[in-house]
DNA sequence: CTGAAAGCGCTTACAG
DNA sequence: CTGAAAGCGCTTACAG
């Protein structure tokens, strides 16, 4: 059994030129329409498969995208990159690509060293997840392939980033509190501790501001200090009817708190989150919440990678994919 | 600036053969010492690259594995798969392969249609994660290069598959808490429920006849019906002192149990889990459980494939790995 | 519509 | 130690 067939095997076979069979096969011009099925079944029949190699030579792309994770992220729970990668894979399988990955290590970060895959002519371009320092974005830029990051974008440097939106997840989530009736909502989160924290505020002011909602400041409710670690949450004395919370975690541990205090959610209080992460489903009720639309993400990497390995001097810059609300049993309509 | 440096242009510069600048970027025999430090000097300041897709061209291998993850398996918590297939890529990037992932459509594998990287010649062998349906299984063994499959194991196909170890991993756990000078331990699951749960439990007995420990036929509690369902579990009349959950999840609910009755752990009852899934560290105490050992598991692939490579006839049928225990808060010594 | 020639960037086997 | 020739499996550009 002959285990590898070339297109001149089927030529050969059917005494036609190795040049007629790649046009055949490729559906391309010159080739009777006759001649043409012949060869797609003698192809079929022989076990044919097309060698990826070959043309890769030919025309100097490899169809392969590196997908570049820090070994930092790696040990992560939920390993929210490794499912971004799948995402990729898949998206950039559609356009005919396939998705490398490789972990950057904590050494290669450090020394600068390019990505394997790119030195080796693994790849014809190269997606970099979460962020990396700042000389190694420096060292990329002289890379010759094509480079688009992922949820990490850096103010300083020109590049093309996909990041997720932090300010429209909270505005849309927080219209869908408006959308089931209510008027008095709170935030929960430290604004002066992250970026995030602070769009996402943002984002829920303008959802007021938009429905002719007035802020109420008492409404505003602090979950850390500025280094980030958790406080213990100071409810109003009178209460909202739901809160924006600025992470799953702490909406969870706003909800325990709430519970205590004899407040049933969602009966009482409806409760929203951002992350979509863990601790929205281990505990009840499950939360509503903001997913990172992951889908989204990479299909807009993927097409950028296309567009850009098509014409290296296209730019895009820094571009947001607004989150998706997840709906489950923490918000409940207003009573009135 | 020439973006794309090849040997010949290293060759012409220093007046040589390309022949020679092969030899001496590859370290084979037949180039002066002297020269090939020149050689490689030259390539180093030209900004060479070695072209991995001509070498391919040449041996007729991708130097890629594919690694393919049915559909079906994508969407779960944790994306367990993922991570392997992680590890798999760092594994097979130390053998100078590279790791393709390929979801495998439901309709793919309803159709028998191999994967798309294979027909393309993308891949020179498959790695495949988790459970497959038996005629697809049978399709791949016509299909002409190496395949391992990875937890996942068909008593009735000829494979080679990497599986993780259920019964020495409770044996270690058991082991373990015997250590810790406990002589009454308990054990929680279905033994008709499925078989992982029954290996677990043979391994745990198993360490109890290895140390003599008379097996307590009251100790072993039942956990859940036999399509599954959890149920409430019933504590005996006289308490071991700790005990061996077959897995997590029931781990947690044996605590929860434990601690509306009164019993503290570990201070009163230790309780040990299986799996480290999101359940082991999500709640207090964090649970001593087996880790499946992702790193383990996919060297023994990685390295099974290489071997398979190099000589295709070769066999390792089924390859048991074994779980590593994870040590956390759950236990402690037994007081006498 | 069909095909001979050249080439993609390497490596292998052989000759000098 | 060094290199000319051939070839891996395709595709492109051109000639008939």
């Amino acid at each position: 059994m002959k285990t590898n067939i070339t297109m001149r095997d089927i030529a050969e076979k059917l005494g036609v030129s190795s040049v007629t069979v790649s046009k055949a096969l490729n559906d391309k011009e010159g080739v009777s329409a006759e001649l043409k099925v012949k060869i797609k079944q003698a192809a079929e029949e022989m076990g044919y498969r097309f060698n990826t190699l070959a043309r890769s030579m030919k025309d100097g792309r490899s169809y392969n995208i590196g997908v570049v994770i820090p070994e930092r992220f790696t040990g992560m729970v939920q390993s929210f990159y490794l499912n971004v990668y799948q995402s990729l894979s898949k998206s950039l399988e559609k356009k005919g690509y396939y998705g490398i990955l490789q972990i950057l290590s904590l050494h290669d970060e450090k020394a600068l060293t390019p990505p394997r895959i790119y030195l080796e002519h693994k790849v014809d371009g190269l997606i970099i997840l979460g962020q990396i320092s700042k000389e190694y974005i420096d060292m990329l830029n002289s890379v010759h392939i094509p480079v688009v990051f992922m949820d990490f974008y850096d103010e300083h440097a020109n590049m093309d980033a996909v990041i997720t939106d932090n300010f429209y997840g909270a505005y849309d989530i927080t219209n869908y509190l408006i959308s089931k009736g209510h008027r008095q909502i709170g935030y929960v989160g430290n604004l002066y501790a992250t970026s995030s924290i602070q769009d996402r505020y943002l984002g829920y002011y303008k959802s007021l501001l938009e429905h002719r909602i007035q802020l109420n400041q008492t409404y505003v409710l602090n979950d850390r200090d500025e280094e980030g670690k958790l406080v213990d949450i100071n409810l109003p004395e009178q209460m909202p009817s739901a809160f924006v919370c600025n992470n799953d975690q702490v909406a969870r541990l706003l909800i325990n708190k709430l519970n205590t205090l004899g407040y049933r959610v969602p009966e009482d209080v409806s409760v929203v989150g951002f992350d979509n992460d863990v601790y929205a489903t281990i505990g009840s009720p499950g939360l509503t919440t903001v997913a990172v639309n992951v889908e989204e993400m990479a299909m807009t990497a993927a097409q950028f990678m296309y567009e850009k390995l098509n014409d290296p001097t296209i730019r895009f810059g820094r571009v947001l994919v607004k989150g998706k609300v997840i709906y489950r049993e923490s918000v409940s309509e207003v009573k009135n």
